[in-house]
DNA sequence: GTGTTTATCGTCAGGCAGACGACTATGATC
DNA sequence: GATCATAGTCGTCTGCCTGACGATAAACAC
């Protein structure tokens, strides 16, 4: 059968962005304000159409890098770190989602060290750092006093679904050094743990765990004093991706 | 901005479906040969165009349906069970998978018990179920001495990709009992465990894993022959999902 | 009855995680 | 410069879980 138009119903397919970041130890998304409607004025994520002849990924790192100057970073590439991962979360695609049209969204989640203040870009008249559990909950008002509003569309979903993502792969996975700068102390990655799960880990236990998993970090020879005490080991990720055994999320 | 149809690209949009089973101690995945081009002849993986009105799960359900007969399982009601398992996978657009025109595939991961003949629909002229490891090997020739040609479209990434997928969740979720009848033993389920991941498990120690997992199985008071050997206790699956710690996979 | 098959219970050693003590090396403060 | 606070690093111990594997039980085939 040949390209018959009537055949299908058209749709819109857009990427929207989950990014996130740990900021002062708390794991934070990529808000950008709607500057149209439908829901202008609200935070919603970073997103848009996919271009005619863009694969999904593409899409994706074109918006990242127009959102945050972010290049995703190249796996195949081991020693040069400075970017962020980038992979497929979900594709969001109820008939209302939108009220303009149908519009698929196949959202993506980055993973991205502490950068920063975040640049404006497109139709977005502002742009920030948020607080996941800020942008999460509902009604009620921020730590500024200002009234919080859900965010846009169903961005609340996808922004809960991708946090859901970044915390189960950490645990088998050494995506945790994606938030990380590219030579990082095993407190710092322990921190990093800490906000993305919103728990306390024993130092001596993480110490141990990490270090002894091999493949894992590599130490780089240096040390630093940036988080006061003791001088401590610089690292940098080693080649291994998955952790087996994995971490341990401790219960709730 | 209201809607401009200019804007934006217009792409279709589609549900493909992996749909996993366990035959004769195999995975096997549903298999359509293709009616028309391109790719005529070659075999597939199910699909079709997501509707107007429809929801992405609602349109891989009804494709599920009108391929197979199965209705998916609603998790919500444990007691009855005879459904099949539905999750999304992921989402494949690349601007040339499809020569036609522009298709971006939702592909979805179904989980049946082993069903009776499939049966073809729409614009399959045949319909089967073939072991995954024959589905994605690349050339040569196939059990029946027939010569063995690649899926059509990217449909073999998307098979693998589901089949690891279904690896990797039966580790840590209850997922497996998905692979069942509504009541099984536990010798069924460690088959399951070994045709999925191709490995063979101690009965011993699968028998004392599953059944010391509080809320993984749930005794049905029956129990059957239908194995052979010595009548095996009959359970059903048990309200839990998520399996902590995991089953561990063995090394290769 | 004997052999075969499958199910189920038990035992034992090794590995790993959680809890936590002890020591080290810096900067900050008096 | 002594003291304190902070963070990093190394060890120890205990309990749980897993893998390896012996032993027994209950059916069917002959």
């Amino acid at each position: 059968m040949p390209y018959d138009p009537s055949a299908f119903p058209p749709f819109a397919v857009t990427v929207d962005l989950v990014v996130l970041t740990v900021r002062r130890h708390a794991l934070c998304a990529l808000a950008v304000r709607r500057g149209e409607p439908p829901f202008q004025g609200r935070w919603a994520l970073p997103g848009g159409f996919v271009r005619a002849d863009e694969d999904l990924a593409q899409a994706a790192a074109r918006e990242l890098a127009e959102e945050t100057g972010l290049r995703v970073h190249d796996p195949s590439v081991p020693a040069q770190d400075n970017g962020a991962h980038l992979e497929q979360l979900a594709t969001y695609g109820d008939p209302k989602r939108d009220p303009r049209m149908r519009v698929v969204s196949v959202a993506h989640l980055a993973l991205a060290p502490d950068l920063p203040a975040p640049r404006a870009g497109g139709d977005a008249s502002n742009a920030r750092w948020a607080p996941v559990e800020e942008l999460l909950q509902q009604g009620g008002y921020g730590r500024d006093g200002e009234p919080v509003a859900p965010l846009a569309f169903d961005h609340a979903q996808i922004l809960a679904d991708g946090v859901e993502r970044a915390r189960s792969k950490i645990e088998y996975s050494s995506l945790a050094t994606a938030f990380c700068p590219p030579e990082f102390t095993v407190g710092e990655l322990r921190r990093v743990y800490e906000a993305v799960w919103g728990v306390a880990l024993d130092p001596r236990n993480f110490h141990r765990k990490v270090t002894g998993t091999p493949g894992f970090l590599v130490p780089t020879g240096g040390t630093t004093t940036r988080q006061g005490g003791r001088p401590a080991q610089l690292f940098r990720a080693g080649g291994a991706t998955l952790l087996n055994p994995p971490m341990l999320r401790p219960e709730v």
